[in-house]
DNA sequence: ATTATATTTTAGGCAAAGCTAAAAATTTGT
DNA sequence: ACAAATTTTTAGCTTTGCCTAAAATATAAT
């Protein structure tokens, strides 16, 4: 497989992820920063490796074959992204791009490898799951923060949004994973919220609770 | 730069090291396993971003700029040999393919976070030497056995062919970097040699000598 | 000094992956 | 139901990096 090729497999990947039904040309377009066209052309070229499902303006999905090829590049990508945060000392916002590198590395052996220096995490530094070798992984029990009731407690485990904007952001305001969360207030008129995480009370905007995940306590 | 530009100036550096004068078309072509009009293409467009010195029918050299680029690459290429003999655990002879891949990654501070792991090696495993971030790098004191007299002693340090055949003979004839070597005798009739190595008495062919480097003791 | 051989370059083409502009199909609005 | 708007595809063109075959130049042999 072509690098294009991994990367639009993950693509449609990622956009198929949200809700089961066929993904467009237009969404894997503007994600990919291409032009409609040129995701045509592709997918005719991953539908005939059979990697895809198409039918000409019916969108597209991936195939049995195409899913594993998925989650062996999104494997990949976040086992990276741990590497380069537990061994080489990144911060999280750092990552991502030179992850979007290193994923397209062609060898079995040297994943596995990897996966086994950094003790077989099961999350990438983003909270997002890692799928083990043969492809599976367990999606966590996870709330956006924006969803829950007041008085609601837990503890931040992710982020939706992951450019670098936002987890600088969230660096900035000493919000990261692992902080106990509890919601004291929310305010009708915009949707901020009045939170006390890890010890200090503070003011989030709807915007940024809607980008942050939660594992609520159990009582 | 590309990934095809870059294995480009990294060959040339290759070829232009053994000797100062100007590389032939068709080695190059030959190194690359590729074909002599696509290397005078790509030549072309080298020479256009003053990567390297060229005139029709007189071969070609690297810039100073060019030089830098190579040593750039290089250093990368046997940083990343360094890390997966040191960290993953592979063996020799089954680096250079996967850091072939792992030299293109793009990354200042990738590259001086994976140094820093490493603790700043000054040799790759095969022996050769890694430029540090200047482009420096010190050229061990080496010769090959094949060229030394009888009596000679040294240690080995390093290989010249470091094709996966003759890395796995050398394991299994149990011949490592850092073993101690005595030449015993010198056979006239084939150039084989009889010598102590780590302790034991063995018949190396000349073909194999002339591909251990080794540096030779004070006496 | 020619002729023969080897090397290098040019000319013309191909496949991958992108683009723009135009045509076709689908979806939406009235 | 039909027109309008949107989405998707097709057609045709570009660039990169490679190829083969032929021409040009350099080197070696007589
Ligand atoms: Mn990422
Ligand atoms: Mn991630
Ligand atoms: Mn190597
Ligand atoms: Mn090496």
């Amino acid at each position: 497989m072509t690098r294009s090729e991994e990367n639009y497999i993950k693509t449609i990947f990622h956009l198929g992820r949200q809700g089961m039904e066929a993904v467009s040309t237009n969404a894997i377009a503007e994600l990919m920063e291409t032009k409609p066209s040129s995701v045509t052309d592709m997918i005719k070229k991953l539908s005939e490796k059979d990697l895809v499902n198409y039918k000409r303006y019916q969108g597209v999905s991936l195939t049995d074959l195409g899913t594993q090829t998925a989650l062996g590049i999104v494997r990949k990508h976040r086992l990276w992204e741990v590497f380069l945060v537990e061994k080489l000392d990144f911060s999280w916002d750092e990552i991502h791009d030179i992850a979007e590198q290193l994923e397209h590395i062609k060898s079995d052996k040297l994943i596995d490898r990897l996966d086994k220096l950094l003790d077989y995490p099961k999350f990438d530094p983003h909270g997002d799951p890692i799928p083990d070798k043969n492809g599976d992984f367990k999606e966590r029990d996870r709330k956006l923060l924006s969803e829950v009731a007041i008085g609601t407690k837990g503890v931040c485990v992710g982020v939706k949004d992951s450019s670098t904007s936002f987890l600088k952001f969230l660096d900035r305001n000493h919000i990261a994973l692992g902080h106990q969360i509890e919601v004291l207030e929310i305010e009708e008129f915009d949707g901020s919220l009045n939170i006390n995480i890890n010890e200090n009370n503070m003011q989030i905007s709807h915007q940024i609770a809607s980008n942050l995940y939660i594992k609520i306590s159990e009582q």
